[in-house]
DNA sequence: CTCGAATCAATTGTTCACAATAACGATATT
DNA sequence: AATATCGTTATTGTGAACAATTGATTCGAG
C-alpha cells in the first residue's frame, strides 16, 4: 500500500514532526524542566535551519511546554507551585463533560482501545519503563476525549495533560502513577456500565487524589526572612 | 507617575501589540470571516518587518483566530458549522466552573466592574455602536473568568469567545446581542446573592440562547451530491 | 469565440549573513 | 582574596536577498 509517487513532505508537517518530538520528550519527562533547549543543537539534530525549530519552539512555548527567555533562550517549562490548583481545577471541569459525553457515546471499539491502554499502563509500570507509563497514563484521557468526539476540548486537555506532566516531574511524588491505572479500570467499568454520575465522581476523585500526591515546595523556603534567619546568629 | 528613562519596547511586546490589535479587530468584526490577512500590507502598516507579522500571523492561526493556508497566505477564520457545537459545549463547561467560583470570591469592586460593562453593553447597542457592543459581551464573560481567578480558564475561554464571535460573524442572527445585556444583568443578580445553582443555571441558558440563535447553514446546500443530482438530466 | 499554454507579476516561504545580547574567563585593582 | 573591568566567544534575534508558488494576463491555436 501507499505506491504513491513519492510525495515530498510538506513545509507544515516537518514543522509538526519535531514539534511532536520534542513534545514527546517533554511529557515524557526525558527532558526535565528547565534544560535549555539551543537552537543550535536542535536544529544538527534534526537537520534543519534553524528558522524551523525557531517557529516550533515559539509554538511550544505558546502551549506552556517551553519557556521563552528573551535573548536567553529556550527551556523546559518549570511551572509555578500556584498552576497546579489552575490545571486541576479546569481539568476537573473539562473531564467531567468529557465523561459525561463519553457515558453517551461509546462503542464496544472505544471500550477495547481504553482497555488496552490500561493494561500497556500496566506492564510498564512493572517492567520499570517510566517514561512509557508516564505516557500512558496521559494517553488514557486524552483517548476520553477523543470518544467523547469534542475537538475543543480535545485541544484543551491536551494541553493540561502536558502541563500535568511537566508539574509531576517538578513536584510529583513517586506513588503517583502506581494507582493510576487501578482508577483508570474503575472509570472504564462505570461507562460501561453507563453510570454516567458514578464515572464522573471517580473521575473527579481520581484528578483530586493526583492532585494531593504532588508535594509543593515548602512556602517557608522560598519566602525566607533573611533579616530574621540571621538575627540570633 | 511613569518618569523612567524612556525604556526601548521589548521585542515581545511589539509582537503583543500587533498581536493584540489584529486579534480585536477580528473579534469586533471588523475583520470579517475569510478576509485575506496579507503580510506585506500587514507590515507596512505597523511599520515593521515582514517576519515579524508572519510570527504574529502563526500564533493567532495556533489559537484558531486566523487560518494559515499554505502558500496561499493567512485569512480571518472562517469556523466550519460543526464547531459551533463543540464551542457551546466546551463554554458551557468551563464557564459553569467559573461562574460557581465567582459565587464563591466575588468582591463589591468586582461587581461594579460587572455592571460597569453591562452598562456600556446596553449604551452602545442602543447607539447603534455594533463593533463595542460585541466586544463587550464578550468582555462580561472574560471579567467573569478574571474574578474566579484561574488563568488557565480564563485563557481559554479567551480563545472560546473569540471564536464564538467569529462564528457569529458567520452564521449569527441579529438579535443575539439584544438579550445578552439582560441576561448579563441576571447572571450578575444571582452572583450578588451568593445563588450558585441559580447562576450557573442562567449562565447555561444563556449560551444556549446564543447557540440556538446561530442559524448553520442548510446542510443540503454544502452537502450536494452532483452524480446524483445531474444523473437525470 | 473558447480553450489552453506560456509568460509575468505579486506574494509567500526559506536561507543566510549580520547585529545585539549574554555568558565566560582572564587580567587587573583594591 | 574578593571584586571589577575588559575582551572573547557563543547564542539569540533581525533583516534583507533569494527561491518557490500562486494566479492573472496575454497570446495563439483550433
Amino acid at each position: 500500500m501507499n505506491t504513491q509517487p513519492l510525495k515530498p513532505p510538506e513545509s507544515q508537517e516537518i514543522d509538526q514532526q519535531i514539534y511532536d518530538k520534542i513534545y514527546r520528550a517533554i511529557i515524557e519527562q526525558r527532558l526535565v524542566p528547565g534544560t535549555k533547549l539551543g537552537e543550535k543543537d536542535l536544529a544538527t539534530t534534526f537537520g534543519v535551519n534553524r528558522s524551523r525549530i525557531r517557529r516550533v519552539l515559539l509554538l511550544l512555548s505558546n502551549r506552556n511546554v517551553v519557556e521563552l527567555r528573551p535573548n536567553k533562550g529556550a527551556f523546559v517549562a518549570t511551572p509555578a507551585p500556584q498552576e497546579t490548583r489552575h490545571v486541576f481545577e479546569a481539568r476537573r471541569s473539562i473531564e467531567s463533560t468529557i465523561v459525561t459525553r463519553v457515558v453517551e457515546r461509546v462503542t464496544n471499539e472505544d471500550v477495547r482501545r481504553l482497555e488496552q491502554i490500561i493494561k500497556e499502563e500496566g506492564e510498564n509500570l512493572k517492567s520499570g519503563n517510566r517514561h512509557n507509563a508516564i505516557r500512558l497514563s496521559g494517553e488514557f484521557h486524552l483517548v476520553l476525549a477523543e470518544i467523547a468526539g469534542n475537538h475543543v476540548l480535545h485541544k484543551f486537555l491536551e494541553e493540561l495533560v502536558s502541563r500535568t506532566s511537566l508539574i509531576i516531574g517538578m513536584y510529583g511524588t513517586n506513588p503517583i502513577l502506581d494507582y493510576s491505572k487501578d482508577e483508570h479500570s474503575e472509570i472504564v467499568e462505570a461507562i460501561v456500565a453507563r453510570d454516567r454520575n458514578r464515572a464522573v465522581e471517580l473521575m473527579d476523585v481520581h484528578l483530586q487524589r493526583i492532585e494531593e500526591l504532588i508535594h509543593l515546595p515548602d512556602q517557608t523556603k522560598t519566602k525566607v526572612d533573611f533579616s530574621e534567619l540571621f538575627a540570633s546568629l
